[in-house]
DNA sequence: TTTAGCACTCCAGAAGGACGAGTGCTAAAT
DNA sequence: ATTTAGCACTCGTCCTTCTGGAGTGCTAAA
């Protein structure tokens, strides 16, 4: 893919012109940019080539030239010039991420919120699922006679609990024997080593409280099969509306639909380690997103988590901008996780 | 409003046509249907009358009538049957209910999605929040060396922690005391009652571990005020779009954009002892919502708490069905929350 | 009080046409 | 060899016009 210099130039003009108007450009109007020098019929013979080299299309005889999937990727990949974070940008990102959140579900929440209002895009977000948790410690509180709490902390100092209320009553000496039975014979295990043959083992040990056990154990189960399940949030869908290419309701109804669905985490691809991905039209798998763009970039969670936030566009989007605002946030995050910035280190709740 | 008999019959044979298929009704059909005996002259001459009394509008001179706000609200306390739930709406309510739902966010969550695939609109749902809450228990449990858990619980059985890491040891004897020392000082507290001057005394009293009171204490506090403060979730909002009055962008957008907003639940008005309320057009006080009608019900989540689950739609929504299968859906929520039958009882994490 | 008939209104959708932006090609110019 | 000017052609957009039909209100008869 050797372009002249001029045709870099001119491919360049075109793309940043559609994504600033989402209007097909045409030769003359690049002609009269500042700084190019030649006629509106030398662009036009460049133009043809570009566009016999798949780079720009045209969407019928005499509209100007948009750019194709492959035009945009060329774009990203050379043309791109980094764009610079405005002052106001970048206090508005760190406004947001110093808010004392608590929550790594509200800070996440936060944040796919704030992309959407900076990039004007629907934003999404979700955390990788971990893998092989283990229960590294369990706790039971005596609250009432009948009536304790499970606390369940996991290798990833995930710390979980639950009120559980009992028919009968219960002496401290049994809630101690149970903890006690827990944390020898529950911790370490992952979801897969706990297996029914041991929990007839250790109900059998339990002797009377045979049944508190199993109550017990699949809350812990509960919690590791959580931390596994990835969840996705959307934010900012109404954003999509507002732009042209989704005024006619065709055009946005079943990319709304499809992103407001039933939240699959395994529609969205989480990148292993590029920090910043974009996948342009057909590079995306979900049919939904065929023709649009998609954004995201990875962030550390700590404990070895990843997460990801991103958006969805048309593909004329702001790739510069987003990129920058992105991996800006991104970063933040990242800091914010995964040097335990967070009151208390890097334990979430939830 | 004394309204003869076949003006009701008119009336509300227009308001179902019309909720049917969003198309103004001429007097033609309205005499086409069975059961009705007069002609479409006699029945035009009603339809005058029904007009001049507000109950019925007309788009354009030759267009049929449409049902004004006045008509619906009508329909809603005169006219309208009762809806009976099919066997298969009833089913999938329950299914809903009976998948093993550990927290109430994630009850809610599923209660929102549903509402939504039941009834094509887009719902909301949101719990008040409670009042006067205050913190029942405290405990520390002892991690490692320098880093523990917090345990709180609240006077309405939530039960909430947070891993805590310190940058200096600590010894059980010290968690010890301080634990006995927040039991003694913090339960029983409204947010008003812990005042500085509190935290302050504890502080002298804590010795050495002097900075854990607060750490300790401003979790209390955190987790006191998420429970006051009340949050909305919606769901199925690309339904809107699905519907004709939505089918123009002008209408959609701020519609949309109003109810992905900033999730502020101040917007939503929690019925104080309605178990079904619904709100026609100009009856709701957001401009957003002011050709649009919602209906809500709100159900009890125990402990004196109340949620409300309802969803939003063009005035033209079939009241009867929905408001069977809300109120359906709410009272299987109360029997989920209120009695208990939630594993554990009524607590919940988050 | 109800009905039939009729003139009138007004929207929706089709059809036609002018406009204009943009192209590709050719031939001249550099 | 490359660039430029000129020109005919294409094709979508916008505007106007027209027509059909659904629905109304009114009047007069049943």
């Amino acid at each position: 893919m050797n372009l002249s210099e001029r045709k870099k130039r001119i491919l360049r003009a075109i793309i940043e012109s559609y994504i600033e108007t989402a209007e097909p450009v045409g030769s003359k109007a690049i002609a009269d940019c500042i700084g190019m020098e030649v006629s509106s019929a030398t662009i036009r013979n460049d133009m043809a080539d570009l566009e016999a080299m798949g780079l720009l299309e045209k969407p019928h005889t005499s509209a100007g030239r948009i750019p194709s999937s492959k035009g945009y990727r060329l774009y990203v990949n050379e043309l791109m010039e980094e764009h610079k974070l405005s002052l106001q940008e970048t206090q508005r990102i760190n406004q947001a991420l110093h808010l004392k959140m608590q929550e790594l579900d509200r800070v996440l929440d936060q944040a796919g919120r704030v992309v959407s209002q900076l990039t004007n895009y629907p934003s999404f977000s979700l955390s990788s699922g971990m893998e092989r948790v283990t229960v590294r410690r369990f706790d039971l509180l005596m609250v009432e006679l009948n009536a304790f709490i499970i606390v369940v902390m996991t290798d990833t100092n995930v710390v979980r609990n639950r009120l559980i209320r009992l028919p009968s009553d219960l002496t401290q000496a049994q809630l101690q024997m149970l903890n006690t039975l827990l944390n020898t014979t529950f911790t370490g295990l992952t979801l897969e080593e706990i297996t029914p043959e041991l929990m007839r083992v250790a109900q059998h040990a339990a002797g009377e409280a045979y049944g508190l056990i199993s109550l017990v154990v699949s809350f812990a189960i509960e919690v590791l099969e959580s931390l596994e399940h990835r969840t996705v949030r959307t934010a900012g869908l109404a954003h999509l509306l507002e732009l042209p290419e989704y005024r006619s309701l065709e055009r946005a109804q079943p990319l709304l639909s499809y992103l407001s669905e039933e939240n699959d985490a395994a529609r969205f691809p989480v990148p292993k380690d590029d920090p910043m991905r974009i996948l342009i039209g057909p590079e995306n798998v979900a049919d939904a997103l065929k023709d649009t763009s998609v954004v995201m970039a990875s962030y550390d969670i700590g404990e070895g988590m990843r997460g990801v936030i991103g958006v969805v566009g048309p593909t004329r989007m702001d790739y510069a901008k987003i990129t920058a605002r992105l991996s800006y946030l991104a970063e933040g995050l990242s800091k914010l996780f995964g040097q335990g910035q967070l009151p208390g280190g890097k334990d979430e709740e939830t």
